[in-house]
DNA sequence: ACGCATTTGTGAAATAGTTCTCTGGTTTTT
DNA sequence: AAAAACCAGAGAACTATTTCACAAATGCGT
């Protein structure tokens, strides 16, 4: 297979870094460019220039001195490490406002991922149409992540149900959850956790409004 | 004023971890406790207890040896280091699914956020109501900014629009923006800014999904 | 009253992450 | 054709962050 080529293991911190270079190169493409500098790079995402051309050295050299980064080459490249240039099915639990605006939100299909399926616990969502999906039971949540083989679940249910339901989705096979309610969850090792909880950016930034300019 | 007593100057690092800190102390309090420790708040993070000490020690002493800490003095105590001991007015831009899902999302009240304005570019979405709101007019959202002091606005437009209106925000004097739209915007010194992008976790995500456990 | 188990706060040590600086290669300008 | 301007990659230096380890304080059980 020899699929990617490591020259020391990347931190963490780095791999997070890397869809908002692949974000940053895809808006560059569809403005035209055809090659890019990490140091135009760097401006347009507030960081160093120093810091992504590191960053990208975990992986291979993708530049050329005196010229900078080819993008469609670059942006090839950043997919085949993050494993975005395959689409990933997701399921999403909770039909609620947050659920229903995730199953709308059109930005998921070109960037690796296409939402299949949202489930909800509720009997009178059941069936509802959510843009393209219909609402299923979550009693069928174990099965359709079995026989699909899903890995990847977005979780936008009460606080309260958060645990339990992530329980089940890795049970039944998912290994990596993107948590919208505003709790930590337990899981084992193997399985990743991301968390999207506003208020707690509103909070970090509220820290800072101290000074009157 | 005297507001606050920093024994140092705090890393931007820490002050994202005050969130959560606050978040799980409340869900314990919430659970009947009184009193915890850095070890079990910790556990409940994934945390080191060293490091929630640590984090701690830069604000004040606020927990007693041999005891722990009495949460709802700790809770008083973050949520004025946050300054979220008051109740900041929000503005949300973009009325689509986003921004619908936003302004009828409950999570923000208790949490010192109210979502007082929705407003849009489009016509047809004007007057229309959204939960408690109803919709206004984007040529309205200066004046809302001012004539209330509005410091705290959330982005939720398409992308090619983020800067632009990013612009006006600030020009009217918003200091803190939480940006849904997938791009990095550039904002004075005196701006802070927030990202939520669900791709990019997802992204983040993907990259460990390559062993077979 | 005393010993033992807990727990904070903190300086020191250890890790982790970022920036600097330079080498070698490329392109553009003159 | 030479000089000047650019640029990536990488080791070294530097800075930031986390963890360790321990003193001092508290509460509990006997």
């Amino acid at each position: 297979m020899a699929s990617l080529k490591l020259n020391d293991i990347p931190p963490d911190i780095v791999i997070g870094r890397l869809p908002l270079y692949l974000r940053a190169l895809t808006r560059l493409k569809q403005e035209g460019n055809d090659v890019t500098s990490s140091h135009e790079l760097g401006r347009h995402l507030g960081i160093s220039s120093a810091q992504i051309r590191k960053d990208l050295s975990h992986f291979g050299g993708f530049g050329k001195q005196g010229t900078g980064y080819q993008i469609e080459y670059l942006v090839a490249k950043l997919e085949q490490v993050l494993q975005v240039d395959r689409e990933w099915l997701v399921i999403v639990v909770g039909a609620g406002n947050l659920g229903s605006a995730i199953a709308h939100y059109r930005g998921f299909a070109d960037r690796g991922f296409r939402i299949a399926w949202l489930v909800d616990a509720s009997a009178e969502k059941i069936g509802q149409k959510v843009g393209d999906l219909s609402v299923h039971p979550i009693s069928d949540m174990q099965t359709i992540i079995r026989q699909n083989g899903v890995k990847v679940a977005m979780l936008a249910v009460p606080a309260e149900h958060a645990q339990s339901v992530a329980d089940q989705l890795i049970d039944a096979g998912i290994r990596a959850i993107l948590n919208y309610a505003p709790i930590t969850i337990k899981v084992p090792d193997n399985v990743k956790v991301q968390y999207i909880d506003p208020v707690v950016h509103l909070q970090t930034m509220t820290y800072f409004l101290r000074s009157e300019d």
